[in-house]
RNA sequence: CGGGGAAUAGCGCAGCUUGGUAGCGCGCUACGUUCGGGACGUAGAGGUCCGGGGUUCAAAUCCCCGUUCCCCGACCA
């Protein structure tokens, strides 16, 4: 195995598998489009799942949990919903195996089939609706605002570690209102809660917008989203914020008595985010070198990698490395003394960086004797000599500017990568040479949507939810447009 | 489901054209020297060459059948 990663400009596909998986996060598994989360990986995930709770709590809501198993008649009662993930479900047909007549080899047993199928949930709004029917009967049992963290399945056709897997970790939000103007509220809320936890903790900066007829989720009046742009010029959708009107509670029968004793449907959002963030983390920041993490979902923010010859060394390093660490993680840190003495420093330096740990102490000889610390930063690779003085003062500076130099990066990228755009041809031209997201007019049907898609591989990932131009004219049909709304190659 | 590849040590690959003792790099084990940017030397361990059949004195290599995986499309958080 070549010891540096392949380069990003060269092959960027496989620079993003081969980072993730020498990055310790995740590999294939043995099962088709399945994905193995490693420790390293997990723990990242982990910091997600945490800061994001958080926010949902601050917000009102609870979490639940809904089986993973969906009867297949509850999936049918929303038509669009049922269009829409029918063709990528798993189907558990039976409950027993048994040997064969050889006794050799396991077969399903044909006595065993279930009278009805079950699905593999692809998402579960059918599972949960069909209990908000039992559970809301007044507008005094409103909002109800749930959210579950669980894995779905969707059996997609081709997958790629993070970005698109048979089966994924996401959380689901479910929520039901008394009006059309609470569950709108809600969508927006969280479409909010979403952005900034991409830009305040993943440092990646996204638009907002509203996805095109074509685009949004099977079973939503509309879908919300929250796009990011990756370093080679492509799309990521980041976050779904979905309102769906009362399309679920009409297929599943879920009224209420209002204020004024009518019956009327209720009003439900839902909203998710999955382990495809990470792939956005990876792919936004990283470089030749390796993952470059933003401080606050690093697992390790600060690495310690002692370097000494002599065991007389060694032992001084390490006591006050040890010193070093117990300073640091009473401030806070997350620290990671690397005490080992199987790798070289050397080795630990590459390791780390792979790993994309934000800061690293080198402690030697050299700085014992001096009072300080070798001090690095990942993503400028900058080495500054500091005093044990200062050191936590250093530190603190360091993990503020690597997290806002990250985000200015990623933002410079998407700003130098974001084109205006009135002609087709140029804008087929621009897809060609480097991507990016691209502004221009669209007559607003499907017919040209689909036509472009077709013709360029791009889509529109979302309609501005405040247009900032006036009328123009579609670059394809030149037909009148309401405004421009951004297209781009999307993952 | 269409169009291309591939399957040989834990991982990445060569060997196949022209059949003849199973190879290389990384990793792994031991010892020694090293240790401030993925150290080096020496010695080792590790194989049903995807499976089945055929041709042959002899098959990783040639032929037939099968299986699995990867890439490019269609589908998609």
């Amino acid at each position: 195995m070549e010891k540096g990663l392949p380069k990003r400009s060269d092959d960027y596909s496989q620079w993003y598998n081969e980072l993730v998986k020498r990055a310790d996060l995740a590999e294939n598994s043995p099962v088709r489009g399945c994905m193995i989360i490693k420790p390293y990986g997990f723990s990242i995930w982990e910091k997600i799942q945490a800061t994001l709770d958080g926010m949902f709590k601050e917000t009102g809501h609870s979490n639940c949990y809904f089986p993973i198993f969906i009867p297949k008649s509850y999936l049918s009662r929303e038509a669009a919903h049922v269009e829409g993930f029918a063709k990528e479900c798993a189907v558990v047909t039976h409950y027993r195996l048994k040997n064969d007549a050889t006794g050799r080899n396991l077969i399903v047993d044909p006595e065993a089939k279930l009278e009805e199928e079950l699905i593999v949930r692809p998402t579960s709004e059918t599972i949960i609706w069909n209990s908000y029917k039992n559970w809301i009967q007044s507008y005094r049992d409103l909002p109800l605002l749930l959210n579950q963290w669980a894995n779905v399945v969707r059996w997609e056709m081709r997958t790629r570690l993070f970005l698109r897997t048979s089966e994924f970790l996401w959380q689901e939000g479910h929520t039901a209102h008394a009006t059309m103007k609470e569950a709108e509220e809600e969508t927006f809320r969280i479409l909010d809660v979403y952005a900034e936890f991409a830009e305040k903790h993943m440092a990646i900066p996204v638009l907002r917008g509203r996805k095109s007829e074509s685009e949004k989720f099977a079973g939503a009046v509309n879908t919300y989203c929250i796009e990011a742009l990756m370093q080679d010029g492509k799309a990521l959708q980041a976050g779904t914020s979905h309102f769906l009107g009362q399309n679920f509670a009409r297929a599943f029968d879920v009224k209420f008595t209002s204020r004024e004793g009518k019956q009327e449907f209720v009003w439900g959002t839902s909203w998710g985010v999955s382990t495809r963030l990470m792939g956005a983390l990876v792919m936004a920041h990283s470089d030749d070198d390796g993952l470059v993490l933003p401080p606050q979902l690093a697992p390790i923010q600060v690495v310690i990698v002692p370097i000494y010859k002599t065991p007389d060394q060694a032992a001084r390093v390490m006591e006050k490395a040890q010193q070093v660490k117990k300073h640091l993680e009473s401030k806070g840190y997350r620290v990671h003394f690397d005490s080992r003495d199987t790798q070289t420093p050397g080795w630990k330096f590459a390791e780390y960086e792979m790993k994309g740990v934000p800061l690293r102490i080198a402690l030697g000889p050299r700085d014992l004797e001096s009072d300080s610390a070798e001090l690095t930063r990942r993503d400028t690779k900058e080495k500054r000599k500091v005093s044990m003085a200062k050191l936590s003062e250093e530190v603190d500076q360091s993990i503020q500017s690597i997290h806002s130099g990250i985000y200015r990066k990623a933002l410079k990228n998407r700003e130098d990568n974001t084109f205006y755009i009135d002609n087709y041809d140029e804008f087929k031209a621009r897809l060609d040479s480097g991507g990016g997201f691209i502004y221009a007019h669209w007559d607003g049907s499907p017919e040209t949507e689909a036509r472009i898609k077709e013709e360029t591989k791009a889509t529109i990932r979302l309609i501005p939810l405040t247009p900032d131009e006036k009328e123009g004219k579609c670059i394809v049909t030149g037909k009148p447009s309401r405004g421009r709304v951004v297209f781009a190659r999307a993952y």
